[in-house]
DNA sequence: GGCCGTGTTTGCTCAAGCACAAACAATAAA
DNA sequence: TTTATTGTTTGTGCTTGAGCAAACACGGCC
């Protein structure tokens, strides 16, 4: 299968382009090229001018915010099939405002901003995809700022397991396996707490009997105790 | 002067507007109608269904969220000229992710949603203008979220004091003053932190000369010592 | 003026979780 | 196999800031 092919058929799952014609797909295929990254490379940093904008093809990244300190605080986990970057397309010569890190080997069609945005402007139905996933966007932004304002550190961590559980869990004997290599340090990124905070929680957890933990692995043998303490019900 | 023509110079103002041809304005504004509510009223709450979008004309309002366990969070301030509740515009039948508030008596223009969203799909620059304002809140949350999860609460306080001072402050002569009434639970919610937290932290800068304040007030008679609070210099 | 309600301050206590250090385990490289 | 590297666990001390309760101050109202 050639790139146009691949393009095409992987736009057809992009949430973004649902109930887009055949000719508004095959028309932002025809703009993609292909762009790899291997693991811990950038598809771009924080700052940098957005010239185009991804959808994920094959593997995993991080979006990623750095605060002054040098502190990463990490946004969300980038799966297959999502679009990512698009602040381009919307406005002219604006920088990302966030860092894009692949989490494994990675690769994504890359689309030019410029000639996606006169796309946008000439079907206007593009453009509804687009501003439902920016609604979904902020609501999870702010589901998010809410959670960690409001709830404790152990919720908070409790809900990053499921979280990725529901990502990228696969069902196993035990229970569900997250799949991923996340250290502890990226559990603490995404939680918004430190990797010593987390190791000590897990391990609490493990004596409990509530998960398995592994190097980089976790795995969750009563999911729905998890959920309890996601929810802060004890 | 009548609704239509109040509705057409507010919307002339509102930067999701900005660049909008006079008939797209006079369509906008045909759709509107006016809507006031007092103190501490709610434009609308959480869950509701979202069948209206507002652009604020008089007063002030915040934008909420409630957890489950009935804790606030304030997510933003809403300023006259300012356009929020606009995901029913967006995806029809979407309930409201946040409540909106009145801090004072305020009036708005209410839109309905779905003759907004035929406009949209008519005039491909009016999505423009939308999604600039949703890329810039998506910056303002992520921007929010990193702070609360890496600063310390002096830091986030500092930030809140700027930020209103920036909104609706006025240069008087011991330097600036915020004009509205904003009692230490406010700032708290808006801080993510506690009304006694708040009430140490102004009683501590206040000792220190940096600002002065009052019963629901505060001025800052030393800004540039807030903001190197603020960036955690010292 | 005196009273009341609402907002504010402050002292005290306590738990959460951060920071550092050091030991330990698993994997990869030589 | 040995060694290096990277990730994980755990102990200790300590700071931050939340929670509670009680006193206080300001403004409006009778």
């Amino acid at each position: 299968m050639d790139d146009q092919a691949l393009f095409e058929s992987t736009l057809r799952r992009v949430a973004v382009f649902d109930g887009s014609s055949d000719a508004d797909i095959k028309a932002v295929a025809r703009l993609g090229i292909l762009r790899t990254v291997e693991e811990d490379g950038f598809f771009f940093m924080q700052g940098d001018p957005a010239e185009y904008l991804y959808i994920m093809l094959n593997g995993r990244a991080k979006l990623c915010q750095i605060a002054l300190d040098g502190q990463q605080v990490n946004l969300r986990t980038l799966n297959p099939n999502e679009l990512f970057g698009a602040v381009g397309a919307v406005e002219k010569n604006a920088p990302y405002p966030a860092c894009a890190q692949a989490l494994q080997d990675s690769s994504a069609i890359a689309i030019p901003s410029d000639p996606f945005h006169t796309l946008l402007e000439q079907r206007p139905h593009l453009s509804f995809g687009l501003m439902k996933l920016m609604t979904s966007y902020i609501q999870e932004m702010q589901d998010r700022y809410r959670e960690s304002v409001t709830e404790k550190v152990e919720q908070r961590i409790a809900r990053v397991l499921l979280r990725l559980a529901g990502q990228t869990g696969k069902r196993v004997e035990q229970g569900v396996r997250i799949e991923l290599p996340f250290s502890r340090q990226d559990l603490a990124e995404m939680a918004g707490t430190t990797l010593y905070t987390v190791s000590r929680t897990l391990s609490a957890w493990e004596k409990q009997g509530l998960i398995a933990t592994g190097r980089e692995r976790v795995t969750l043998t009563h999911p729905h105790a998890v959920m309890r303490l996601a929810e802060g019900l004890e």
